[in-house]
DNA sequence: CAGTGGTCTAGACCACCTC
DNA sequence: AGGTGGTCTAGACCACTGA
């Protein structure tokens, strides 16, 4: 790789950023899978024709956002969501007394639509494309606490059915990334209070019209690239959100 | 500053993390204040006997975690919560349609108490020990979006009054920064939906008996210090909480 | 122009893991 | 022993700021 030093340009980008955009690419083009080792920092950097600092810091800015992991003495892995720690960078639930019970997912329902006008500007898809749509409840010990209702493009997951939900005790997001190749690298969410219609209040065992939590969560692969649109309502009785200011 | 390579020790640390922590302990003490230029990396390298890389490592992880902002050209910088931008990284709302209305605060009340038990444990001083409460309403446009009840640490504020809080235009946290010296760099917030009551109704404009966000906050200051209980009452008809998951 | 942070390099050595 | 990432150094040059 040349050095690039386009003085005065306005798409001037310093070399470990070109770099990080070959790494990211690579991962993209699934050159690397989740859970794999990538090549050392020095292959990298023999590949790249740059320092092995200069992919070092490629890496870090990379490691920093939780695409990849570094292990001292092992190498660099692409992240996955099969990792238990990764869980709940997604999934922001605490008990507001003693530990979290463990969770158990319950697809309830998956069928087939076309895209209306809201999913299809939020997923960036076409109005009347396919689209998959899901609900799910999601269990803490045997208390119901999220209800779930997703929208994914349908051209992602072409053979995703409830059975293969039901199949799979793993979380979704680690289904999709070893089915279907889309890793979730990022999401943006919306909180409301809002009061439990009859259909919630039943799912989540609450009385109708109680307060509920409702996050609203758009999900991006790599490229920003927006993949998933998700509407959860929590019971917020003895579980509640948590998040860091920093 | 010796290398201290205490290899082999179980309280090694690298060399960075030592820069950083004397860094940490010069903005405990006050030696640069909120908003003033520290000194540049090369006088610190001189100063800890370090390269200008190990303190330009350290420098990266506070500026990382916004303990420092870097200027090119100019320096390095105490962060400070005068900033504008460092407003909404403690005050997670969004309009749900168009941009954000200018934000009132609107102080209600501010008396002094006694700590009791469950203050005293979050806030880690003793039961008894003097406390300030305050409780404000927070506008944006005309609309009260938020009703918080604030409970600190008497000690470090002595001579906080109603008047005060009043008098000053700038946030809070400004405030407390710029009258007191206590610089809030991190916060912790639990989040559950509610019902509405009597007096937080009649605060938000809503009906009694409405959702409403509960947002409970500890926030810290250096040295992970809690200096701040925080109870808002968030009304989320048109606004919401938002969060990145990354 | 001088001073700041920002980038890039090359080389040495340490810490950790595996064989 | 040999590989990996982690730390530390020294030096060169670039980009931005302000006098």
């Amino acid at each position: 790789m040349s050095p690039m030093k386009n003085l005065h340009s306005p798409t001037f980008s310093p070399l470990y950023r070109q770099i990080r955009a070959l790494i990211t690419r690579s991962l993209e083009a699934g050159e690397w899978g989740p859970g794999d080792v990538i090549p050392s920092e020095s292959e990298l950097a023999a590949r790249y024709g740059v320092s092995q600092g200069t992919v070092r810091k490629a890496i870090d800015e990379m490691a920093a956002e939780n695409l990849l992991v570094r292990r001292q003495g092992k190498g660099t892995f692409v992240a996955t969501h099969n990792d238990p720690r990764s869980l709940f960078r997604f999934l922001r639930l605490s008990a507001n007394e003693g530990a979290l019970p463990p969770i158990k997912s319950v697809p309830l329902e998956c069928w087939r639509a076309k895209a209306g006008a809201e999913v299809a500007k939020t997923l960036g898809i076409e109005v009347g494309a396919p689209t998959i749509i899901i609900r799910r409840l999601l269990q803490f010990g045997e208390e119901p606490v999220v209800f779930d209702e997703l929208y994914l493009s349908g051209e992602l997951f072409p053979d995703l059915t409830l059975d293969i939900l039901k199949a799979n005790e793993m979380s979704l997001y680690s289904l999709f990334e070893t089915r279907y190749g889309v890793r979730m690298i990022r999401a943006d969410e919306r909180l409301r209070a809002v009061s439990a219609d009859r259909v919630s209040a039943e799912f989540l065992k609450v009385a109708e019209g109680s307060p509920l939590l409702l996050v609203e969560r758009v999900a991006f692969t790599y490229g920003d690239k927006p993949v998933e649109w998700r509407r959860g309502l929590y019971s917020t009785r003895n579980f509640h959100y948590h998040n860091v200011l920093g």
